[in-house]
DNA sequence: TAGTATAGTTAGCATTGGCTAACTTGTCAA
DNA sequence: TTGACAAGTTAGCCAATGCTAACTATACTA
């Protein structure tokens, strides 16, 4: 089945941490949430037996390829709904903050129409 | 505590149904959101609740002044964001399914900086 | 080696918001 | 008047997803 909000911000989460990391805990997603051990525990059991992270021989979080695939689409979603937004004349925060809230809602089609958009007219 | 994204789209289709119809009734509701009778019977319970819908002498359902300004907040929403994804190119039909989503979760900022942008250079 | 701090897990609670089953209520026609 | 249908309600289930309390496990320090 789909993901929900819940897992996308999850998997983005992991995916963001790893940039600079390559030893992701629990206790980093949690701080970065805003959730509790427990909450991120659970939520990341999921996404375990989803197939989407995998922990390492060390016992940091790794994406899987799946989880991988989700966690970009997620986090491009992120950025060029940001910039559309910031387009607009909205200030970096509230920007960000949104994107973060439309980024699991909208489709395929209309991403793929934003980013054209963007391509064709956007100032960077 | 502000309404969930649940306890708006009932609203905005009670609004919408008043439009065409003075007499809306729980089954009207359910009908058009695709849910069952008991699912429309709660979700009014909490709404009256809230203060936010009544009944008429004649049993029928109508918004409060609260839930009207609320009912039609929601529904600005949808048709400004509906009309921005068409201005991006976006067919008819996905772009009523999208704004019925992101309706609920853009910021008021957003929401006008969006509905600024249409008034300068919408098409219509 | 013993005590403490940190990370993670388990158990169980609450809320939201769908659902089915089954009951009540009101109207209308035979 | 009775039977049937339509509308609404009540009770209770389920999943998702947050939480606290309390446990375990690991590792470092005195």
């Amino acid at each position: 089945m789909a993901l929900q909000e819940s897992g996308e911000m999850y998997l983005e989460t992991i995916y963001v941490l790893s940039q600079s990391s390559s030893a992701v805990r629990a206790i980093d997603i949690g701080e970065e949430l805003g959730y509790t051990k427990p909450s991120v525990s659970r939520a990341l059991g999921v996404l375990r037996d989803e197939g989407l992270i995998k922990k390492d021989s060390d016992g940091y979080i790794k994406l899987t390829e799946a989880g991988e695939i989700m966690a970009k689409r997620t986090y491009e979603r992120h950025t060029v709904l940001t910039k559309i937004l910031m387009e607009l004349g909205i200030d970096e925060e509230t920007a960000t903050e949104d994107a973060c809230r439309i980024e699991h809602y909208i489709s395929d089609k209309t991403f793929e129409a934003i980013k054209a958009h963007l391509k064709k007219y956007g100032s960077n």
